[in-house]
DNA sequence: CCCCAGGTAGGCT
DNA sequence: AGCCTACATGGG
């Protein structure tokens, strides 16, 4: 991936490998918004501005180091496409061409990624906007997302007033867990014992932890198996009534070290074809 | 009225 | 261990 960082912005040049509209919508973050000339992305308490410039694509922001190992910008998406290709999803990889898996805040996935349970994408947006803007610290003009401590003082009812629904006792369960010193920091941990810390949390189970474990810790082993890629498996295995662990431990199998990237190429894909919307939109 | 959404917890066998 | 069901909320 070239790129050259500066002050306050980095200057991403392969933007066949870069392309922001791809990044926000293919569900693994929330808090973004879209606008005709520029992608606004919230990532636990910074913000950044992605654009286009000639044939560039442009990151503004003060947190240039931060955003750099966000956006994963070390990994080279053109050799694990490659990779993919060699089982047959071609159609995906060409379709999803330019998205990357990014390297969230643990904290803001967990709790993100607890509401997305049995929800769906706009209603999840819509309640984690809700919640930054009541517990969130105060930055520049946006709110950052809510540290565990500042979730703490939020009762039941508030967090029901906010849309989370039968979520919200989980919520302050796994907020309680953290604040009482439950350890965060699974970089290094193996992916399947972190897997299982994390389904210790109240809200977490297979399929959040999963999640998690893609979407903040950059562990790739891991296919996260929600209803979208049940029918992609129903549509492609024919197998109907196969448990979803079982889908999960199968696929994992199938894609080894890649299975994460694999799941977000085929999720996207699938989705948007289903759904059928903004497809034609998306050129940048 | 129904079914669905990036599922999980708790109860049962 | 595995299987079953209730569960808030809003949209189609």
């Amino acid at each position: 991936m070239l790129y050259r960082k500066e002050s306050d912005r980095i200057v991403v040049y392969d933007k066949e490998d870069f392309n922001p509209l791809h990044i926000v919508r293919c569900g693994q973050l929330f808090r973004y918004n879209e606008s005709k000339d520029f992608i606004e992305i919230f990532a636990g308490k910074f913000r950044s501005i992605l654009k286009r410039e000639n044939d560039c694509v442009i990151i503004d922001t003060n947190e240039v180091d931060y955003f750099e190992n966000y956006f994963d910008l070390s990994t080279d998406y053109a050799e694990v496409r490659k990779n993919l290709a060699k089982f047959g999803i071609e159609e995906s990889l060409f379709f999803g061409k330019g998205l990357r898996i990014l390297k969230q805040d643990p904290e803001e996935t967990v709790f993100s990624f607890i509401v997305s349970a049995n929800n769906n994408i706009p209603r999840i947006r819509g309640i984690l906007e809700r919640l930054c803007e009541r517990y969130g610290e105060l930055r520049e003009g946006y709110r950052a997302f809510p540290k565990a401590e500042a979730l703490k003082d939020a009762s039941e009812s508030e967090l029901r007033a906010i849309g989370l629904g039968y979520r919200a006792p989980y919520l302050i369960e796994t907020v309680k867990a953290i604040c009482g010193g439950f350890d965060l920091n699974l970089y290094e941990t193996d992916t399947d014992e972190a897997r299982a810390k994390l389904m210790t949390l109240s809200g977490v189970g297979s399929k959040v932890a999963d999640c998690i474990l893609l979407f903040a810790y950059a562990k790739r082993d891991v296919f996260p198996v929600d209803t979208w890629v049940k029918r992609i498996y129903k549509d492609v295995i024919g197998d109907s009534d196969e448990k979803t662990d079982s889908m999960a431990r199968k696929l994992r199998k199938k894609f080894g070290e890649i299975s994460g990237y694999a799941q977000q190429y085929l999720f996207y894909y699938y989705r948007n074809k289903v759904l059928q919307t903004m497809t034609e939109e998306i050129v940048l």
